[in-house]
DNA sequence: AAATCATTTCGTTATTTTGCGAAATATAGA
DNA sequence: TCTATATTTCGCAAAATAACGAAATGATTT
């Protein structure tokens, strides 16, 4: 038996930022903050989406969790913005996945 | 009332795709694939996870399900690789998301 | 102090996800 | 045909997620 291996933190921090990305207004909020380059509030994003109040407060929270959005009081409204650092990682790891093929071993690309 | 808007279908496939992604055991699983360019056995994967055959045979199916793996039988084994071009896809979503900043009105950077 | 406004938290319900072991399937070899 | 092997499907239980409306919070204005 090859022995069990350990998931590294490394894979479960990007699930938990992919978990964060896997619903469609989640995904819709951290498209506009990353293409527009702007903050946004909660009351924009409860106008133009088709969810109520409630629901989107915890889709935020859940962003805020995953640590790729953060929001700063502005009273009284609260500015939601990216967490540019950890969106910075998140945009890192992800690169790393879909573009490090071959790591460690080159592969020989003699056809 | 700024109007409600639809989600669009490349926001809700993306999520899809990052559903997949969301388990530490499917990211395993993909980045093993993707880094390795290689192909792989269930019987290989569940000797070095954590976790028993038929919750690993469900993961692969969601894997599927998101069109990112695909299974050639090839008895008495199943063969599973990336569906390259659907991996390609996935990579062109992401790296959308992650790097086209100021999509449309280009920003001034004239500090 | 009372009313207002933006947002969150709470309580609930329905659905989905994760995990397991047992049973089923499908193929190859004795 | 019987057995062994690789993998999946089934049935189940526990936990997490998604959604809502009602109530709570916190700050500002009247």
């Amino acid at each position: 038996m090859t022995d069990k291996i350990e998931l590294t933190a490394e894979v479960k921090q990007m699930a938990l930022i992919a978990k964060a990305m896997s619903h469609p207004v989640r995904l819709y909020i951290l498209k506009k903050l990353s293409t527009m380059n702007a903050c946004c509030y909660s009351g924009d994003l409860v106008e133009e989406l088709p969810i109520g109040r409630s629901t989107l407060s915890q889709h935020l929270k859940e962003l805020k969790f995953a640590g790729l959005i953060q929001g700063e009081i502005e009273p009284p409204y609260i500015k939601y913005c990216l967490n540019k650092e950890n969106w910075a990682k998140a945009r890192e790891l992800f690169a790393q996945l879909f573009d490090n093929q071959n790591k460690g071993e080159l592969k020989k690309l003699d056809l």
